[in-house]
DNA sequence: TGAATATATGATAATATATTCATATGTTCA
DNA sequence: TGAACATATGAATATATTATCATATATTCA
């Protein structure tokens, strides 16, 4: 590709992972995350969105590894996998509020 | 929402920020750009992709300012906007290679 | 064990998105 | 002016994605 050290399958990697990104029910969970590990009822909650339609997305996250997930009796805790999310969460809101 | 000093809506922003660059054709273009200003004929060429595609594209990140143009006789050529556009790919580039 | 609770999953329908094709618009220069 | 070149645009098709519904799979505890 154009600039050295970045292969093409690098850059569909990289459109990979904004792609996980690019929806505001998925971006609207990894910030309530920022507050902290939540389970998928304390989700749904907070977004006022059907549990199913939260798990669906959950297993987005989780299969990108973005979120870990623990199980705690019958629920499901979700919590950010790694300090990358928080910064490209923060270099993305940096641009919008510029 | 839940963390404070994020509305919702700034959370839907930062979702439709992240859809531009969630597209292999978008992040080759902001790639190739990182190299120096290209017009549409470099950038189809260097893609191997239809004028018409590229140029689609392109309007895409120029209406949502990731790219700006000026024309240079019949040629357009296209650039990065800012420095954020950079320091988002690194920081995604970082994560998948973490 | 079996009822209650919490979460996950498969199928479907609605919507969004990317590429292609055909063609329009803009620019240069003989 | 008009031919040649560069880019933009609208419509159509193909593909991907999301939310919903119905239901399956844990897990707890009486």
């Amino acid at each position: 590709m154009g600039t050295a050290s970045v292969s093409e399958d690098e850059l569909i990697d990289l459109a990979e992972l904004f792609k996980i990104f690019a929806d505001s029910t998925r971006i609207k969970i990894l910030y309530f995350l920022m507050d902290g590990e939540k389970n998928v009822t304390e989700l749904s909650e907070s977004l006022s969105m059907n549990q199913s339609a939260v798990s669906h997305q959950l297993k987005i996250l989780k299969v990108n590894k973005l979120v870990s997930a623990r199980r705690d009796g019958k629920a499901m805790f979700y919590d950010l996998a790694d300090d990358h999310v928080k910064s490209i969460l923060a270099k993305g809101k940096e641009h919008i509020e510029e």
